[in-house]
DNA sequence: CAGGATCCTGTGCGATACTG
DNA sequence: CAGTATCGCACAGGATCCTG
């Protein structure tokens, strides 16, 4: 078992909930893209540069199994399955853009920082200095 | 190489930027109580349930890598270290509370669905209910 | 009290190939 | 076009012991 305790969590660390039904590489990427609308399967490796087709399967079959994307298959003769936010998933955009903000916070401070080496050996992004917005 | 990558991500994903900083299972839990104020290490162990001296120490250090902590050691006999957020760090507080209240939404959608038994074998947060807020 | 070193394990994530 | 099965690696996360 791994993750499989949502409503198991003690009180303090809703945050642990969230991120454990959100964690992973792609979660945020996908329901940030679905955020934008329903769309196919297709559409959406389209749109995640990188990801595989079984790893977007996957991923997709969790958000559904945790309720956070509704999953509408017609029967057509070539497949075409159309993937959307549930309620509490199109919720998430609280979420999404509060991460956008500070992602795009951050990643200024720290181009600011290392503008020619990303962070990956100290290149730590200024504490006291670009961030002062 | 795994995540240093902050400054070299193109500009569709930041979010994908702050997963990769804030990405884990501590990550958030640690800035969460860091967002009360600065503390000691022995202070946030207490206050992380579960988490191991080595996990703590690691997280604190590659959070501190990624200039979201603070870290200010003190040249006692015996060894005082606290740690607290830098000023982008501190800007955490949006993203923090973001997912708390998504977590708390959820975890009561997850309950409402699911009341003894969590949402392990497809116990979903019933889409069209709870979440009408 | 703080933190590093070593060892081990589960699983997240990915490449490829096959099915309907 | 969409989904699944198998295989495999690398890494996140953890237990334990050792140092200043």
């Amino acid at each position: 078992m791994a993750r499989e305790t949502v409503a198991d969590m003690p009180e303090w660390c809703t945050v642990e909930v969230a991120m454990s039904v959100l964690g992973g590489k792609w979660k945020m990427l996908i329901v940030k893209y679905l955020l934008d609308g329903a769309c196919r399967f297709g559409a959406l490796q389209r749109a995640l540069p990188g990801i595989t087709h079984r790893m977007l399967s996957r991923q997709l079959r969790e958000l559904e199994a945790d309720g956070i994307v509704a999953r509408r298959a017609y029967a057509q003769v070539p497949p075409k399955v159309e993937y959307s936010l549930t309620p509490i998933g199109a919720q998430l955009c609280g979420v999404s853009s509060a991460l956008e903000e500070w992602g795009g916070r951050y990643r200024r401070a720290a181009s600011a920082a290392a503008p020619a080496a990303g962070r990956a050996a100290g290149g730590a992004p200024e504490p006291g200095g670009t961030s002062g917005d």
